[in-house]
Formats: structure tokens, sequence, C-alpha cells
RNA sequence: GGCGACGUGGCCAAGUGGUAAGGCAGUGGACUGCAAAUCCACCAUUCACCAGUUCGACUCUGGUCGUCGCCUCCA
């Protein structure tokens, strides 16, 4: 049985879904004013393995991954400075233009990690009729207020405001380097539209003027759109708890009068010696600078070997680990070959069964993915072991299946190197035959030159007993 | 000031009341023409520190120290 942490109880529960077994997420999607960086990467990642794993599990899912193009500010409250028309500024484009082109950027990226597509990507621009009925239904039920050409959301209208942070009270420094803006009649009010000022480009005509929505409006209004009043789990980044989440909270169930989310998800941060990676301080590297030097399934397998609530401290050690720890997975799969089914053993039936079953029960376990690679790997011990006797087709067929169903499959770990239409495989096997043929015929230096040229070009050598060589591409 | 998280071997990282998973690195050995890969063995009497509860605590409670996140957009 699944079970999740949930944020709004601050404990692991059972995961039920309210209509099995569909199956309704909701994450917040990255707003498209930059090339994504590693942050993203464990985000969506870890996103990514909850999908996969809640199909495994047989789960019927609607996944709604939002991406905003519109709609945030870049610091102030009182700049009026949105981040898309400011890149827009800096580039000398369309702000539009920027969207479309790091979209296309993140989910370039999101494609080299091995993530799914989300079934809608809604875009924020592309569904502001859906937000300002929400405002305009937020007034009416008297959860809001306009001043001028402004829209707030009055925080003392909804009582379990501040419930999922924990930040009940009023005792949260405000307005200490924000000016807070004075038309507010609080200051913990927040901005559901706003009237846009000459220099706005991305703005709309609405009941209250020309304007743009609120930061955290854009999110509900999509998940309901796409996914009805109430959802079953919302995720997103920890520094999203608050403000953004709880806005959400506010607004839709103020509007709906029901329970807007029932599991809410988090993931912890990258850090870079311990300090948070981000923008703001600079400290992050990019996903396509990583895949420059690393393979995008060892970037991949490094998020996955922490849990997706730890923080993941960012050093090029622990992603030398990870590649040696994905090339014994590679070495593995590769010596496994492409088996044909047949009948297979009790011994490789019962590994493995007891695999998947121990697999099963880390990731139920709040999707453990450290503990399921633990598995794994044990797993990889055992079938090592019986590779070096003489084992059947039947009996790869079945070790192959369940590295292809978990590690592929659920973790998304792709264990097949991509070759060109398989040429690369065949002359792998070609060159590994010559190999074994000088070996046969102690034409040792041979050999060892065939070795050298092919080490130099990227690829290794094993040798195995019975004079048999293979040849492997590099990571 | 408020809310919250964390501190496990050289590095990374699970475990959360019953006597420390796994990966990387390292050491010794087997195998090999040599190497690599693979396998075997070794590698934390101990889980920041101090009290307490308990037959028993890394795991629960209280305290101390340290690190970090959020309270402003951020995955």
């Amino acid at each position: 049985m699944l079970s999740l942490y949930n944020t709004k109880i601050r404990e692991k529960q059972e995961f039920t879904p309210i209509n099995p077994p569909f199956v309704s997420v909701y994450v917040c999607g990255p707003t498209v004013y930059g090339h994504s960086h590693l942050g993203h990467g464990k985000s969506y990642v870890s996103f990514d393995v909850l999908l996969r794993y809640l199909r495994y599990l047989d789960y019927k899912v609607r996944y709604v991954q939002n991406i905003t193009d519109v709609g945030h500010l870049t610091d102030d409250a009182d700049s009026g400075e949105d981040k898309l028309q400011k890149q827009a500024e800096l580039e000398k484009l369309e702000p539009m233009e920027i969207a479309e082109k790091y979209t296309a950027s993140y989910f370039h990226d999101m494609d080299e990690l091995g993530n799914l597509r989300p079934d809608i990507s809604p875009r924020a621009s592309g569904h502001i009729p859906e937000q300002i009925d929400l405002v305009k239904t937020l007034i009416e039920k008297g959860f809001a207020y306009q001043v001028g050409g402004n829209v707030y959301f009055d925080v003392s209208s909804f009582a379990d405001y501040g419930k999922l942070s924990g930040r009940i009270g009023d005792q949260q420094k405000s307005g200490t380097r924000i000016s807070v803006a004075d038309d507010k009649r609080n200051p913990r009010d927040f901005a559901l539209w706003l009237e846009a000022g000459k220099d706005h480009i991305l703005k709309w005509n609405s009941p209250w003027g020309w304007g743009y929505p609120g930061w955290h409006l854009e999110c509900s209004a999509m998940s309901m759109r796409y996914l009805g009043q109430t959802i079953d789990i919302h995720g997103g980044g920890l520094e999203n708890v608050f403000p953004h989440h709880e806005c959400e909270i506010a607004q839709s169930e103020a509007a709906t009068g029901k329970e807007f989310v029932r599991y809410w998800m988090h993931n912890n941060m990258v850090t870079v010696d311990g300090r948070k990676m981000g923008k703001s301080l600079g400290n992050f590297t990019l996903l396509s600078e990583l895949f420059s030097r690393w393979d995008p399934m060892v970037v991949r397998l490094y998020i996955l070997r922490s849990h997706y609530r730890s923080p993941l401290d960012f050093s090029d050690q622990g992603l030398a680990g990870a590649k040696s720890g994905l090339e014994r997975l590679l070495s593995f799969r590769s010596r496994c070959g492409h088996p044909k089914v047949g009948t297979s053993t009790q011994v490789v039936d019962e590994l493995v069964a007891a695999t998947e079953s121990d697999f099963r029960k880390a990731m139920d376990d709040d999707l453990n993915t450290p503990g399921a690679l633990a598995v794994i790997f044990d797993f990889v011990r055992a079938g090592n072991i019986l590779l070096e006797g003489n084992i059947s087709e039947g009996d790869k067929f079945q070790m192959v299946s369940l590295l292809d169903n978990l590690v592929t499959g659920v973790l998304g770990v792709e264990l097949v190197l991509e070759s060109n239409g398989g040429s690369t495989e065949d002359l792998c096997r070609i060159l590994g035959e010559l190999r074994g043929y000088l070996r046969k015929n102690k034409q040792f230096q041979e050999a060892d030159k065939l070795r050298d040229s092919l080490a130099e070009a990227g690829f290794s050598v094993r040798d195995l007993p019975g004079g048999i060589s293979e040849v492997t591409p590099d990571l």
C-alpha cells in the first residue's frame, strides 16, 4: 500500500484516490524566462517517479503541469516588472518569444532526463478568462475586494489561511524590505489582479481594467479547469509552501467551498556547499552544462540516490559516484543481452519475485528511491553470480524484464545505450569477436592494440571466460 | 522574531523501539596472457552532544551545540 508524506498533516499517510483507479496530479511548472538548472531537474525527476510509480500500480493518472509565462514579478511588489518582460528587454525579444524559447529549452532538458511529458502543459497566458472568472467569483462571494484597478484576496475572510505552512499568527516579519502596497486592507492580503502600468506589455482587459493576474491565480484556475475542484495530489518545491500554495488553497477553497487538494507533496532543494541553489544566489548549474560533462542518466541516478524530501548537496564527487553506479547497472544489463522468452528456473523466479516485492516495499514508503536502488543493487550482485554459471535464455529474460520494469519503467533510468539503428551495437559485437579471435590465437599485441584504440575512441572491452570478448560504449 | 527541516563510516545515503541497507572510494584474495569487469573477504561496538523514558534507543521525550530552508519571485 502506497503511503505518501502529506505536508498538510506533516506525516505519512496511506494514499487513496477520490475516484480509483483515476488519480489527478498537478505539479507547479517552471516560469519560462531562463534555462533549467539542477534544482528544476531534481524537482521534476522526483514527480516523474511519482507518476511512473502510480502508473506501475495501475492507476490511471492525469498529470497536469503548468508553464508560467506571465504574471510573476521580478522582486518588489511595487516595481510591477514582469520577469518575462525583463528578460525580453535583455534579449531584445518579445515576451512571448522568451516564453517560447525557454519552454522549448525546458522540455528538451526534461526529455534528456527521461521525464515523461505531462498529459497537459497549460500556459498561464492561455487561461486568462478562467482566472478572471475566478476573481469574479471571489469578489461575489465576499472573499476579495477591488481597489482601483487592483483586486486583493481578503485573508481575514478565510479562516484556514496559514494552515498549510503553519503561519497562523501575525508574527511574520512583513514589510521590512518590501514596500507593502498601501491600498491593501491588510498587509497579508495578496493580489488576485493587478492594474498594468503604461509600460507593461503583458496585459489583458478585465472588469477591473487592463491588467494581469496575480502570482498565485493560474495554478488554481488551471488545476480546476483540467482536474476538477478537488484534486488528489498537488506537488511543488518546498519553497512554494508559503506563500504560493497557501494562497492557492485560499483562493480555490473560498471559491468552491470544497477541499482543494488531498495530498500536498513537496520536494526539497538542491544545495551547493549547504546553500540553496537558485537564481538569487547565482550559484546554479544549468542542466545543459551538466549534460555536457555527464550523461543525463548519470544526473538522473544522482538525483534518485537521495530521497525527494532530503536536500541534495551538489558535488562532482557525488556525480562521479552515480556514474560508477550506473555503469554497474549498464554492465549487468549488457551482460544479459537480448534474451528470448523461455522457461525459467525456480531460483531465478524467486529472486525476481523477491526483488520486485522489496522494491515495492521501498517505493510504497513515500517513494524511497535510495532504498529501492539498494534492492536493485542487491539484485544485480545476485544476477552477476548467476551469469557466471550457465543460465538459460528464459532466466535471462526474467532478469531483463525485471530491470526494464523497475529501473527503466519506474525509476526512468534508461539502461540500453542509444545507438543509431543498432549499427553501434553490431559493430561492438563484431569488434568483440575480433578481439576474442586474436586472444584465442595468442596474438596479444594485436589484441591489446585493438583494446587501446577502442579505449581511445570511448569503448570498453571486457574479456569473458572461454575466449569471448565484449565491447561496450562508455558513458 | 515566527514557522519548519536536518546533523549516520573517507564521500554520498537508507533505516526511525530490538541490536547499523546500499552506492562510491579503499584494502586483501579469486579469476585473467596482462588489464578491465565480475565474485569473495575486510571496511561505523556506533548513529552531533548531554540527560530521561524503556528489559532494550540511531529510532521516543527534554535540553545543548551546529547547519539549512521559508517568512520577497524562485523547483
